[in-house]
DNA sequence: GGGCCGAGCCAC
DNA sequence: AAACGTGGCTCGGCCC
């Protein structure tokens, strides 16, 4: 259908045709790199090809028929700049499959999420092709690959698959120089420096892994199980005198028991007893007089439990290591922060026995590594109110303090009543928490949470102009920026919008977030960045193995753990320092066995 | 039977 | 249910 203009490229397949590649990528201070395996798991991947293009000529290498060892410095050195598009799928594959550890990359994905967040997650070369050079690609090519019977997998290439592979490397450079200028046109060369150092780092922990304790992980689960069915029982026992119920089977036989994962079915049941329920959400569970809520409420926090941190966690890991490998995604939010799936590691509960089921490698131990209260430090350090300030400064009890002003008495006077209210206060002014939301949690009346807002900010005047000027300044300016000068973007409605209010005062509130998340989430980076550094260059037994947005977790051979754990705590200093001048950065680190905080 | 979506709920 | 920010996973339920 589409017009292509003709593909150049050479195609290499003998060792001796390598050393004219090498030859002639050695003058070159920008190269494009591309890897073609038939799997995105890296360690199910074969290589296939590799791609290398200049900026007039370009190269497809034959994996299977050549030794790309030759390669190996000019890829790792920091000479010539790589620009490849999503790099930690190369950097993964060409570090599993031929011990190559790519050096100074420029990803062209990160670089147009930098470009773009807030208003795009197009971010696909496909996409980008078209946006910057107007071509067009077919991807089905590549998914071939993954094929077993594809003849691809035994080295036998199509042209057609060869000339995609080509145009897939060629077609970075342009995207590049676009995107470069653009970085440096709107600021944002320094986060993007900042995520393309990151990438080795997230590289290798997905590399590394987490070891899990099955049989642990499987008693658990089991006790939860007889917990859950316990409650399950109670309950249906409860309700059976309203059966027969409405659902039948495939034989039409009714069924005696409810499916406590039905809302339908509850509301359903509920309506029998007499409660009109608008729906079952935990808010009118909590409010539901009636011991069946309470009892629901029960059975879904083990149900909650069982089936997403359950067996379905165990069947992730690899058979090939043995290890739990997720995918970060290292722009996954707006904000800058990590996301992660394939299990996502960042919401396996804190504190009901799953985290200690991740245990170090055998000869090593883990390190838990987290910032103490960095978003409340950010928040000092941005709008310098002296309150906070102080409280950091001499490493005081923030939330205690706060209550000791707000309610006028004497520090060592606070109870956990008032230190729970001005904490929810801290807490809730970085995501634009206000009164009704307040009054809910620390159970107040609304207007007693507005007064009590109301006292706060008489406290706290440098806070509440802060949080006004960026909320406002959000929607002046159409986005907002971290102190690493990383950017969200908000596209703002049409007046015209029915939702026109509630949509701005919601950018409002991300406006006053993104500062604070955003710039934590840049410190954790450049934490990952130096430690991932000083590990490689020390040659350190040493290994990145997960992260929690404000929390890195390492592990290291038990002989230099001590030492290991003291390094990761001054690189994340040094990292919180190099955003934070007002205030201390600190860092808590646990040595153990499991991931666990101290 | 797969795709999509909202409800509900886990993390920080 | 929410005038509380950022995500992902599992389920029921609906659609094609």
């Amino acid at each position: 259908m589409e017009t292509e203009t003709e593909v150049k490229y050479n195609f290499i397949q003998t060792n001796q045709d390598l050393t004219r590649v090498l030859g002639e990528i050695e003058k070159e201070s920008i190269i494009s790199v591309d890897t073609e395996g038939s799997a995105y798991n890296p360690y199910e991947a074969k290589l296939l090809l590799l791609q290398i293009a200049t900026k007039d000529n370009a190269f497809v290498i034959d994996c299977g028929q050549v030794d790309i060892s030759p390669l190996k410095p000019v890829l790792e050195a920091n000479r010539p700049i790589k620009i490849i598009q999503n790099a930690k799928y190369d950097y993964s594959l060409l570090k599993v499959q031929a011990g190559i550890t790519l050096g100074n990359l420029f990803d062209t994905m990160l670089a147009e999420r930098i470009l773009t967040c807030g208003i795009s997650r197009e971010i696909s070369l496909k996409t980008l092709a078209e946006k910057y050079l107007g071509q067009k690609i077919d991807k089905s090519i590549r998914e071939d690959f993954s094929n077993p019977r594809n003849p691809a997998l035994r080295g036998k290439f199509t042209k057609v698959q060869l000339d995609y592979a080509a145009s897939d490397a060629i077609v970075l450079r342009e995207i590049f120089e676009q995107q470069y200028r653009q970085l440096r046109g709107e600021g944002l060369i320094e986060t993007a420096k900042l995520e393309f150092a990151t990438v080795p780092a997230v590289a290798e922990m997905e590399i590394r892994g987490s070891l899990i304790d099955k049989e642990k992980w499987r008693s658990h689960i089991s006790e939860l199980g007889k917990k859950r069915d316990q409650i399950n029982k109670e309950i249906q026992d409860d309700i059976r005198h309203l059966a027969p119920y409405t659902q039948v089977d495939l034989f039409g036989k009714e069924s005696d028991t409810v499916n406590l994962d039905s809302p339908l079915q509850l509301l359903g049941v509920f309506k029998k007893l007499g409660e009109n329920l608008p729906n079952t959400s935990e808010a009118i569970l909590q409010k539901t007089k009636h011991p069946l809520a309470k009892k629901l409420l029960e059975y879904r926090a083990y149900e909650k439990m069982i089936t997403s941190f359950g067996e379905s966690i165990l069947e992730k890991i690899s058979p090939i290591t043995g290890r739990l490998h997720p995918d970060f995604l290292q722009l996954g939010a707006d904000t800058g922060r990590f996301a992660c799936n394939n299990p996502n590691l960042q919401q396996i509960p804190a504190d009901s026995g799953f985290r200690s089921c991740f245990i170090a490698t055998p000869g090593y131990k883990l390190i838990t590594a987290d910032y103490s209260q960095i978003e409340l430090r950010i928040m000092a350090e941005v709008s310098e109110d002296p309150a906070f300030l102080k409280a950091f400064k001499e490493d005081l009890d923030l939330h205690s303090l706060t209550a000791s002003q707000m309610f006028r008495v004497p520090l060592e006077k606070v109870n956990k009543d008032k230190r729970f209210q001005a904490k929810s206060i801290n807490f809730g002014l970085m995501y634009g928490r206000g009164p009704v939301s307040l009054s809910n949690q620390i159970g107040l009346s609304v207007d007693e949470s507005k007064k009590l807002l109301d006292v706060y900010f008489a406290s706290y005047k440098k806070v509440k102009r802060w949080l006004d000027d960026v909320g406002r300044s959000a929607i002046r300016n159409g986005g907002v920026r971290t102190l690493g000068g990383r950017r969200r973007l908000f596209s703002l409605p049409d007046r015209s919008h029915p939702d026109y209010d509630k949509l701005m005062s919601a950018i409002e509130r991300q406006g006053k977030n993104m500062p604070i998340q955003g710039t934590s989430a840049d410190i954790t980076k450049y934490a990952l960045a130096y430690i991932h550094n000083e590990f490689k260059d020390r040659k350190l037994d040493a290994y990145l193995i997960h992260t929690v947005h404000d929390e890195i977790v390492a592990e290291a051979r038990e002989d230099i753990v001590d030492q290991v754990a003291v390094l990761i705590e001054e690189m994340m200093v040094k990292a919180g320092e190099k955003l934070l001048k007002k205030v201390p950065v600190k860092v808590d680190i646990h040595v153990s066995n499991c991931w666990e905080k101290g």
